[in-house]
DNA sequence: AGCACGCCGACT
DNA sequence: GTCGGCGTGCTC
């Protein structure tokens, strides 16, 4: 008789536990292995899962055992993916098998194709193959070409990193267009000279991979490079994850999905944008694909290059404090300077228009004298003006002129968004940007039947309308999400502010991303106040990071240094730390600004925090599933010194798409003790649930470890 | 989570 | 008489 084996899997399913099976050696044609994916019955269907474990017996019922069905023809994941997956799972408090099937391709998911699979590579292969003979270019910034300053950052990075398999994190802090990517392109370069060395870049998730993606081509023509991000097809994804897997992709070039991708050569990886808060995934696990990243670099003791103009509080305290090593570049690179910032004080009438004023637009606009004014000064010098608002839309509400109406939605605790005929949708509509309910817009009021509706406020669409108003002969492009998910998509707009087809840009933060723009002379920002005094404690730095963004692409221009851009800013408090920093284009100052703010409060990074959601149909039922917690997790004595639990409290947004929702906060001075306290409230509310939705009053909950927002 | 089983109300 | 509501329990 054959020697009983034993496969424990976890399958994709909000369950703790692994579930064994039966490996029959026989008719499977193959021995099990950790990390492998395999077919299983689980309940009526068939799932896929992971096996984490192999043995001879089992302490379940050895009579009830399953059979496993199948395995995919692939590797075993490598025990350092399993390792960080592992990790994963623990400090985001997430079950292991919801943490891994989800970072395996949908095309490695389907057990009745696994045979067809080999196939289907080969025939990828045949097609890069052609492909690759035409992606030849120039572009290429050899180190020869570096200037002084990046010379000596990629030395520093060299020495930093020279030793081998030596963890270390580096932070490349320098002004955007001084040359950062040059810099850790030349630094990867020697690191791929190994042949079998595999490299990780991750980037935000913005319309910036392209631009890179060509930009990384060139500089490695001869590397095999793959590219992860949710824009690519599931069979590229596919393709391009096994090619990583294998070891057989030498770049990975990816957004944070990529961070989970296993890579049994794994060199060094580079972070590019690291403040940017799309590294932090907001559904499924909670994870921040940064911090991973740092993780993964430990574990396998590889450096890791952290890059920003602007660097999360948390990386640059770490840098100060010698723990990162901290690399500057803070010259322009081709010369180009920094573009001169202006507060325009919107309270100051000299800077509004008055009644007289013979280019004043009719209704009330955003855009005030003094900036106007600078808009047609940049239109007579043939540049390019960027305006930033950051709400799409027409209005942000619509509201009745007799009585107390607004348009608020039915289903969410939020208001609904004037949308204007167009690109969106055909007629105009009442938009929720919460739960995506859209409405045909009222031609009376509901409440009195007043027919004088009003907007509030502006948002793009109306900003866009304006524009031309004021510029009528001006070509205006409005870019924003609305837009580039309509007719166009996004690259192809961008295409045309490149191509100089447009002379006014209206858009939201989305145009400040990552592009390179050439003829741009000036960038306004109009609703910066709107993000000055939020709920929010990151909101502040978050502004900065996006202003110091803004103001990079602005400066770009100036070829010779001399005509760098302008940025306008209007706010109602030019006093702001926020603007009186930037003014100095004074990173380093901000920073040590919020420095002493968070620590006088006992905010992060000087404390440790998580979120407990809840969600049910009344929010008392939420509030109500939170108390129980909080009393419970004091009586069990969890709540010592160094630990705060808050109250619990509806969120801001309380009700979306119909259910209402609460939240509570942990704080904790140390990060074991978080630990401690999450993995008891893991169990707590495990216990009285099926899944995530508690038993009684069917509250769905989700734990949130460094939440990016509270 | 996903799914079946099970026990109570308004329907072809 | 049944269709279907969602409360409860299970998944190796």
């Amino acid at each position: 008789m054959a020697p009983l084996i034993v496969v424990q899997v976890v399958v994709d399913r909000p369950l703790a536990q692994g579930f064994d099976y039966l490996w029959d050696s026989e008719r499977l044609g193959g021995s099990p292995e950790i990390g492998q994916l395999v077919e299983v019955p689980f309940g009526r269907s068939n799932v896929v899962g992971v096996v984490i474990k192999v043995g001879t017996h089992s302490d379940f019922d050895l009579e009830k055992l399953k059979s496993i069905n199948g395995f995919a023809p692939l590797p075993p994941l490598d025990p350092a993916a399993l390792r960080l997956i592992n990790f994963a799972s623990q400090y985001y408090i997430h079950a292991l098998g919801e943490t891994i099937i989800p970072t395996i391709p949908q095309m490695w998911k389907k057990p009745d194709s696994w045979k067809k699979i080999p196939q289907k590579l080969i025939a990828a292969q045949e097609k890069k193959k052609k492909k690759v003979q035409l992606d030849q270019g120039a572009g290429f910034i050899q180190e020869v070409d570096l200037n002084a300053e990046q010379k000596q950052a990629l030395e520093k990075l060299r020495h930093c990193s020279s030793k081998k398999n030596e963890f270390t994190t580096m932070l490349l802090q320098g002004q955007t267009g001084s040359g950062k990517t040059a810099v850790f392109l030349n630094w990867l370069s020697a690191i791929l000279d190994d042949a079998s060395a595999q490299v990780l870049i991750l980037v935000p998730e913005i319309n910036l991979t392209p631009q890179l993606e060509r930009r990384v081509r060139t500089y490695f023509p001869e590397k095999k490079m793959v590219v992860l991000h949710s824009g690519v097809s599931e069979k590229e994804r596919g393709i391009a994850w096994h090619e990583a897997m294998t070891g057989k992709a030498q770049i990975i070039l990816g957004t944070r999905l990529a961070a989970l991708t296993p890579l049994p050569n794994l060199r060094a990886i580079v972070v590019d944008e690291e403040h940017d808060p799309s590294y932090k995934q907001q559904d499924g696990i909670r994870y921040s694909a940064r911090d991973l990243a740092i993780w993964r670099a430990h574990d396998v003791k590889v450096p890791i290059l952290l890059s920003s103009a602007t660097p999360s509080l948390e990386t640059w305290l770490a840098a100060k404090a010698g723990r990162y090593e901290h690399i500057r570049l803070d010259q322009r690179a081709q010369g180009a300077g920094l573009p001169k910032v202006h507060l325009i004080n919107t309270r100051d009438p000299q800077n509004q228009f008055s009644p007289g004023d013979v280019s004043k637009p009719k209704g009330k606009s955003l855009i005030t004298k003094t900036l106007a004014n600078a808009i047609s000064k940049n239109l007579e010098d043939k540049k390019q003006s960027l305006i930033l608002i950051n709400r799409r839309g027409y209005a942000p509400v619509l509201s009745c002129s007799a009585c107390t109406w607004l348009s608020k939605c039915q289903q969410c605790s939020s208001y609904m968004v004037m949308h204007k005929a167009g690109a969106l949708t055909k007629k105009s509509v009442l938009s929720c940007h919460h739960c995506g309910l859209a409405k045909p817009i009222p031609s009376h009021c509901p409440d009195c039947g007043n027919a004088d509706l009003k907007t509030l406020g502006q948002g793009t669409q109306k900003i866009e309308d304006a524009i031309e108003e004021m510029w009528p002969r001006a070509r205006v492009l409005r870019v924003d999400t609305d837009s580039s998910k309509s007719s166009k998509g996004a690259e192809e707009l961008f295409q045309e502010i490149h191509q100089g087809k447009v002379d006014i840009v209206v858009g939201t933060q989305m145009i400040a991303k990552g592009h390179d723009y050439q003829n741009i002379g000036l960038v306004a920002v109009l609703d910066a106040d709107a993000r000055l005094f939020s709920q929010d404690f990151r909101a502040a730095e978050r502004l900065f990071a996006q202003l110091v963004q803004v103001a990079g692409r602005a400066g770009r221009s100036g070829k010779d240094g001399q005509d760098s851009g302008d940025i306008y800013i209007e706010t109602q408090y030019p006093e702001s730390a926020v603007f009186q920093y930037l003014l100095g284009h004074d990173v380093d100052g901000f920073l040590s600004h919020i420095t002493s703010e968070r620590q006088e409060a006992g905010l992060p990074p000087f404390s440790y925090q998580a979120l407990i959601h809840a969600e049910a149909k009344s929010l008392d039922k939420a509030i109500q599933l939170l108390s129980t917690l909080k009393a419970q997790l004091k009586s069990q004595g969890h709540i010592s010194k160094g630990l705060r639990v808050y109250d619990p409290v509806p969120k801001a947004v309380m009700r979306v798409a119909g259910s209402e929702r609460a939240q509570l906060l942990i704080e904790s001075d140390s990060r074991k003790q978080l630990q401690e306290v999450l993995e008891a409230v893991d169990r707590g509310l495990r216990e009285n649930s099926q899944g995530r939705i508690s038993k009684a009053a069917r509250v769905r909950w989700l734990i949130e470890r460094d939440p990016s927002a509270i």
